[in-house]
DNA sequence: AGGACATGTCATGCG
DNA sequence: ACCGCATGACATGTC
C-alpha cells in the first residue's frame, strides 16, 4: 500500500490534476463489499481472480496494493498502472491474492462521464424502479458500470466518449448530457490518450472497450459514440437514440433492430432493464470493461414495429445443450490466455491469477452491493426507461448478448436475425466473447427451451437458471472444485514435505548412525589399543565383544549416546578381558553390544540377555552363568569367530580387527608375524564385523522408514478429511447459490408486463438464453431452434 | 515343536 | 582392484 502509494501520489497527481481539470470523475465503487462469498469461492475458487474485471482488478489485487476503489479516480489509476507494473518488476513481489475484487466504477451523474454514478438503482428490483431507472440517468450508468470493474471505469471513459455512458444520460437527463457535453474534443483525446497508455500497460485496448474500438476503427465516422465525435453522441442521445444501437439500426453495435415482437406488450414496465439488473445481481457480468460481458438485449419490438423495449428478451436460438459448455471452455481458455498475456507483464506467473481471471463473472459478483451480483453496467448506457414503448435497449445489447451468449459475437448476429431480439450484440470483439463465457456458463441453460413444466409462479427455479445451476454451473464449479484440490494437495505435499522432513530422521539417522559408530570407534580403539597390549589372549583367547557383557555400564556412563556404537563397546571391553576382574569393575558391566540402535538403554538390555546387568531374564541367566566357570562362560558367549579367534590364538582382540582403520589394521597384522590361517580369519573377522554393524544400520533405517511412512499416511488421512470437510462447505455454498438464482429468477419473471401490462404466466413463458447472449421471453413448449427460424412466431405468441 | 523375533552371515552391488 | 557400505536373503539363536 504504501509504496504504492508513494508511486502513484507522485506520478498520479499530474494526472489528477489533468482529470479534474477535464472534469472526468470516475469514482469506483465498492462492488467489493458485497460479493457473495459462496459464489466467488466456488466459481472464482479460493485464489481465483475471477472476475470480469478482473483484468484491471487482477492486477490491483495481485499488487496487493491497496487501492481504494472508492477513493482512487481510475482514469489516473489506469494511467499510472505502468508505474504499478514498473515497482511490481522492480519488487517482483507477487502476491496472489484469492480474492478478486470487482469495483464498480460509478461516475457521479455530475461528472462529465456521469456514467451511472451508482450501482445500487440499478439493483433496485423495484418495478417502478426500473421506470425510473430509465428515467434515472445514473441508473443506465450502472448498468454499464455494473461489472464495476477498474475496466469498467475504463469503458465508463470510453463511453463517455464514444458510447453509452454519455448517451444514456443524454437521453433522460440533460444534466448529465451537459457534463459530457463539457468534454472538449481535446479532452477526449487525451482521455484515449490514457487509454493507450494503459493498452501499452498491457491491457489491451479492447479490453476495455469491447464493441467500441473496433467500430471507431472500423467505423469511426458514422458512430458519434467514439471519443472523438463526442457531439454526434449527444446529438444522437438527444435523440433519444441508444448508444448502442437500440434503435433500430445501430451502427455501433452494428445490430439492426429489425425484428421486434410486436407480441410483447409496448408496456412492459417492467424495464427490461431491470430484469437485467436482477439477473445480473444474480449473475455478475460486470467484466464487460475487460470482456464486453454478454449484453442481454431486452429489446422487443412492438406490434408497430416500434421496438417495446422492456422485455428485450430476445429469443435466443437454441443451443444444443452440449455446447454452452464447450464453450465456456473455450472461452475460459481465451480468458486464460488473455489472463496470461496481461499476467505476464505484471509479472504474474501463477496459475491462480489465471484462474482468477477466468471468470467474469466473479469480479461482478462481488461489484454488486448488497450481496447484488454486479452487472455489468456500463452496457447500461441503455436507457433505463426502456419500456415497451422504446423499441431497443440498446445498452443491453452490447453487454447482455454477450454476457448470456457463450458463443462468439460475431456469429451471433446471423441466429439472431431468426430470434426476435431485442438487441443483437454486435460486439465481435472477443471482449464480448469472453463477457459472454461466463455468462454463458452460468446463464446458459443447455437447453435454451425448457419445458413448460419447470417455471411456474412459484419461486422453483425456472429450467433455463436450473439447468444454468446445475450443468454449466456446476460444471464450473466442479473444475474450480478440482483446481482447488489440486491446489489443496500441493500445499498439503508441501506442509507433509515440511513434516516428513523435521520428523525424517531417515536420511538423517542414516548419516548418523554409521556415523557415530566410527568416531567412537576411532576414540576408542586408541585407548583400546593401549590397554589391550597387555591382554593375555592366550588364556582368555580372542574375547568375544559379545561375550562381554559385563562392560555395559562404562559405555553408558561414559556417554556412549543412544546411537548405535557397537564398535566402541567392543574396544572398551578389550581392556578388561579377564572375566575376573569384571566383578571388581561394577561400573563396566554395562559395557556391551548395543543392537539397540537409537532404543533408550532399557530396551538394548532387553535385546541382549547375555547382558549381565540386563533385567528379568538377563538376571537369571547371570545367575545360570557364574555357575559355569569364566572360561566357559566367555566361550558361551563369544561368538564364533571370538572363539575362532581365540582357537586360532589370534593376538588382538575382535574388535581391533574389526574396527581398526585399514592402515592401522594392516599395521597391526604387519607387526604380527601371522600364519596363513590365521591372516585369513582375521580377516574374515573384520569383514563379518563390519557387516554385522551394516545390518544392524540397514535394519534400524528399515524401522526409520516404516515409521515416518507410517506418519506420513496419517498425515495425508488428516488432509484427506480436511478436504473432504471442505467439499462439502463448497457444495452447501452451490446449492445457497441455486436458491438465490432461482428467486432472482422468479422475481425478474414476475415483474415482465407485456404490451398490456399483463404479467406474463410462467406456466405459459420462460425466459431463455440465447446462444448470442440475448435473454429472451419464450412460450413455453417452443423449441430454440424454432425460435431462431421464426422470431416472429413465438413473438405472435407472446402475444397471445 | 513351531512360530515370531532378533541377530548374524553371506552374496551382491554400488560408490 | 580394493575397501567400505547397503541390502536382500538366509541362517541361527532365543523366547
Amino acid at each position: 500500500m504504501l509504496y504504492l502509494k508513494k508511486y502513484f501520489t507522485e506520478g498520479l497527481i499530474q494526472f489528477t490534476i489533468l482529470l479534474s481539470l477535464i472534469g472526468v470523475r470516475v469514482d469506483v465503487d465498492t462492488y467489493l463489499s458485497n460479493q457473495l462469498p459462496p459464489l466467488r469461492e466456488i466459481i472464482l475458487g479460493p485464489s481465483s481472480a475471477y472476475t470480469q474485471t478482473q483484468f484491471h482488478n487482477l492486477r490491483n489485487t495481485l499488487d496487493g496494493n491497496g487501492i481504494h476503489p472508492k477513493s482512487v479516480d481510475l482514469d489516473q489509476f489506469f494511467t499510472t498502472r505502468r508505474l504499478l507494473n514498473q515497482v511490481r518488476q522492480l519488487d517482483r513481489i507477487f502476491v496472489p491474492s484469492t480474492e478478486l475484487n470487482t469495483w464498480l466504477v460509478h461516475r457521479d451523474s455530475e461528472t462529465v462521464v456521469s456514467t451511472s454514478s451508482q450501482s445500487s438503482p440499478s439493483i433496485t428490483l423495484d418495478n417502478g424502479g426500473g421506470l425510473e431507472d430509465a428515467n434515472n440517468p445514473d441508473a443506465t450508468p450502472a448498468m454499464r458500470g455494473g461489472s464495476g470493474t477498474p475496466e469498467s471505469t475504463y469503458n465508463l471513459n470510453e463511453a463517455d466518449s464514444s458510447l453509452g455512458a454519455v448517451a444514456p444520460e443524454g437521453n433522460q437527463e440533460p444534466s448529465s448530457r451537459d457534463g459530457n457535453d463539457d468534454l472538449t474534443k481535446e479532452d477526449i483525446d487525451l482521455i484515449d490518450i490514457l487509454w493507450r497508455q494503459d493498452i501499452d500497460l498491457g491491457a489491451g485496448r479492447e479490453v476495455f472497450n469491447y464493441s467500441n474500438r473496433q467500430k471507431e476503427s472500423e467505423e469511426e465516422k458514422p458512430h458519434p459514440q467514439e471519443n472523438k465525435d463526442g457531439n454526434e453522441e449527444q446529438e444522437r442521445w438527444r435523440n433519444g437514440v441508444n448508444l448502442q444501437g437500440a434503435q433500430p439500426v445501430d451502427g455501433e453495435t452494428g445490430e439492426s433492430i429489425p425484428e421486434q415482437l410486436p407480441g410483447l406488450g409496448s408496456q412492459t414496465s417492467l424495464s427490461l432493464q431491470e430484469c437485467l439488473r436482477l439477473l445480473e445481481a444474480t449473475f455478475p457480468f460486470g467484466e464487460e470493461s475487460e470482456f464486453p460481458a454478454p449484453v442481454v438485449t431486452p429489446e422487443i419490438v412492438s406490434n408497430d414495429g416500434v421496438p417495446s423495449t422492456s422485455q428485450s428478451l430476445p429469443l435466443a436460438p437454441q443451443l444444443p445443450p452440449a455446447e454452452p459448455q464447450l464453450d465456456l471452455e473455450q472461452q475460459w481458455q481465451d480468458i486464460m490466455a488473455i489472463m496470461e498475456l496481461q499476467a505476464m507483464e505484471v509479472n504474474i506467473t501463477s496459475p491462480h491469477s489465471n484462474s482468477s481471471s477466468d471468470i467474469d463473472s466473479s469480479g461482478t459478483t462481488e461489484s454488486n452491493t448488497g450481496g447484488n451480483f454486479g452487472l455489468p453496467t456500463h452496457s447500461t448506457p441503455v436507457n433505463q426507461d426502456v419500456s415497451l414503448h422504446q423499441a431497443s435497449l440498446p445498452s443491453c445489447s452490447q453487454d447482455f448478448p454477450q454476457i448470456f451468449n457463450p458463443q462468439l459475437d460475431s456469429t451471433s448476429n446471423a441466429p439472431r436475425t431468426t430470434m426476435p431480439r431485442l438487441a443483437s450484440s454486435n460486439s465481435s470483439n472477443i471482449n464480448s466473447t469472453f463477457g459472454a463465457t461466463n455468462l454463458t456458463g452460468i446463464f446458459l441453460p443447455p437447453h435454451i427451451n425448457s419445458s413448460s413444466t419447470n417455471i411456474t409462479s412459484t419461486p422453483i427455479l425456472p429450467d433455463p437458471f436450473s439447468n444454468l445451476l446445475e450443468e454449466s454451473m456446476l460444471d464450473e464449479i466442479s473444475l474450480l472444485d478440482l483446481a482447488m484440490e489440486e491446489g489443496f494437495s500441493q500445499a498439503q505435499a508441501s506442509q507433509l514435505e515440511d513434516e516428513l522432513d523435521s520428523d525424517s530422521g531417515l536420511s538423517l539417522d542414516s548419516s548418523h548412525s554409521p556415523a557415530s559408530p566410527s568416531s567412537s570407534e576411532t576414540s576408542c580403539s586408541s585407548a583400546a589399543s593401549s590397554s589391550s597390549t597387555s591382554a593375555t589372549f592366550s588364556e582368555e583367547g580372542a574375547v568375544g565383544y559379545s561375550t562381554d557383557s559385563e562392560v555395559a555400564t562404562v559405555e553408558t556412563e561414559e556417554g556412549a549416546v543412544g546411537g548405535y556404537q557397537p564398535g566402541y563397546s567392543k574396544l572398551c571391553r578389550m581392556s578388561y578381558q579377564d572375566p575376573s576382574q569384571f566383578h571388581g569393575l561394577p561400573q563396566l558391566d554395562s559395557i556391551s553390544h548395543n543392537h539397540t540402535y537409537n532404543l533408550p538403554l532399557s530396551s538394548a538390555f532387553a535385546e541382549h540377555p547375555e547382558l549381565p546387568i540386563s533385567v528379568g531374564k538377563k538376571t537369571v541367566r547371570d545367575k545360570h552363568n557364574k555357575l559355569q566357570p569364566p572360561q566357559d562362560l566367555l566361550d558361551k558367549h563369544s561368538s564364533r569367530d571370538e572363539r575362532r579367534a581365540r582357537a586360532m590364538k589370534i593376538p588382538f582382540s575382535n574388535e581391533k580387527i574389526i574396527n581398526l582403520p585399514v592402515e592401522e589394521f594392516n599395521e597391526l597384522l604387519a607387526k604380527h608375524h601371522l600364519s596363513e590361517g590365521q591372516l585369513a580369519l582375521i580377516r574374515d573377522i573384520r569383514r563379518r564385523g563390519k557387516n554385522k554393524m551394516a545390518a544392524q544400520n540397514c535394519r534400524k533405517r528399515k524401522l526409520d522408514t516404516i515409521i515416518n511412512l507410517e506418519q506420513g499416511v496419517q498425515d495425508l488421512r488428516r488432509d484427506k478429511s480436511r478436504l473432504l470437510k471442505e467439499k462439502m462447505e463448497f457444495i452447501r455454498s452451490i446449492r445457497q447459490m441455486k436458491q438465490k438464482m432461482q428467486s432472482l429468477y422468479q422475481e425478474v419473471f414476475t415483474q415482465l408486463r407485456d404490451e398490456e401490462g399483463r404479467p406474463y404466466p410462467p406456466s405459459e413463458y420462460s425466459l431463455q438464453y440465447s446462444a448470442d447472449g440475448s435473454v429472451l421471453i419464450m412460450p413455453r413448449g417452443v423449441t430454440t431452434a424454432e425460435q431462431n427460424r421464426k422470431p416472429e412466431k413465438k413473438q405472435k405468441d407472446k402475444k397471445k
